[in-house]
DNA sequence: GTATTTTTATGATATAAGTCAGATACACCA
DNA sequence: TGGTGTATCTGACTTATATCATAAAAATAC
């Protein structure tokens, strides 16, 4: 898969994947490609929609404000996936914030062409439809888990969900490395007892840890903890 | 289920309002009516998905479960409401139960027929995509306030979203009836914790109580009530 | 290569919210 | 009409998780 020197090579994302050919014209008139470091803020909770995103390399988290110090990061972003939908509804500002985690490149669109993309091409706009549906799942699922899960839990489908999402690297940690901060912020802990749950989780052998590294040493165990008793 | 004569009016839900006046014979071919009594059930978490329900009358809570006790109740819907679009995804199980409370009337449509609906009408698919939209962001502000807020935060948020959700009556009253032990469920919180709040609530007469019902007797105080300090 | 900030680590303490147990009131229906 | 269940109320007690304080280690900057 050759990149173009801007970047994008217009088949990894959501709109070059399913948009008619004769739509692509008008893609590589209109996207705007850019690259962000560590730190950098795509977009910030309250800013007023200007457009959505694709995640070329690099990771995002997308979180969500409470006071100055508190925040609840909603969704982790890789390469592939689309950042700031979540803009796209009734409200003209971001609901979220987008944070830059590991240096990226993205490829963004106006609000405006990517509304007239979707209504030229059915089945992007399909696609889009089922995602919101998918992500409205996860999201509902992890609103009970908030709800009811202990923290031991949280973390645990926390790992599970990661792994899966970022997959393994040679050593058999998941390839992405958070800060303990941001995984604590993604179960919606705090730093201390999400801190303190790992460590029972390493004594009981359920996970291996190895710098800021984690491994799921028993995804079995694991996913026990994850279940209503 | 009992099949309900008077059926739909073919205006008020989204199928109805938003395809094409070709597609209607075919709605009124495809579309089952059924009227249902308080406690039934149109589905239940973990059913395989059959279709999608719009609600003609009555009212209806879509919750999730945690063992056997406990539920969080994910959103209630009422006349005009779709439910049952939770199940759309990749999983072929609803993700939730979905319970009648008050005597419902619903109209109802094959999975098939739905999605076939989607692909013939854009406005529809436009509609459906963007309601994904506004119950993703609604759900992740809920999340965060699980994560983040005090319960009684949570209860002043919720009785809000209800008010604004169904209105009031004569007496000022929200105009709907729940019981506490939904309302615990609703925000996430047991029974006795959301009984205690409300009692707070009361004394701090930023509510009214007559009964099962609520009036809301200090907006501003208690939207003050879900901001971060 | 040292200074300074950020992340990780850990114990002590506080508290919001859950659990348990029981009483009272209310609704339904046989 | 009474009875049986369900919803509401209330106090005493427990616990999970947050908060606070402080130090070591690691990363980053100067």
């Amino acid at each position: 898969m050759k990149k173009d020197k801007q970047g994008c090579d217009l088949q990894t994302c959501l709109v070059c994947k399913l948009c008619v050919k004769e739509w692509k014209p008008a893609i590589t008139h209109e996207r705007k490609n850019f690259a962000l470091k560590k730190g950098a803020e795509l977009f910030k909770e309250g800013d007023p929609v200007n457009g959505v995103y694709f995640l070329h390399t690099g990771k995002v988290k997308v979180h969500k404000h409470w006071g100055e110090e508190k925040e609840l990061i909603v969704r982790f972003a890789k390469a592939g996936d689309i950042v700031g939908h979540r803009g796209i509804g009734t409200e003209l500002v971001y609901p979220v914030t987008a944070t830059v985690l590991e240096a990226a490149t993205v490829c963004f669109f106006e609000l405006e062409f990517f509304q007239a993309s979707l209504k030229v091409n059915q089945d992007l706009m399909y696609e889009m439809m089922m995602f919101y549906a998918r992500e409205l799942q996860e999201s509902e699922k992890r609103m009970r888990n908030l709800a009811h899960m202990p923290v031991k839990g949280r973390i645990a489908y926390a790992l599970l969900a990661l792994r899966d999402k970022f997959g393994r690297n040679e050593g058999g940690f998941i390839d992405f490395s958070l800060s303990r901060q941001d995984l604590a912020s993604y179960i919606g802990a705090t730093y201390e007892t999400t801190f303190r749950m790992l460590n029972e989780l390493i004594q009981e052998n359920l996970i291996i840890l190895s710098g800021k590294d984690i491994a799921i040493a028993n995804e079995e165990k694991l996913r026990q903890l994850t279940l209503a008793g």
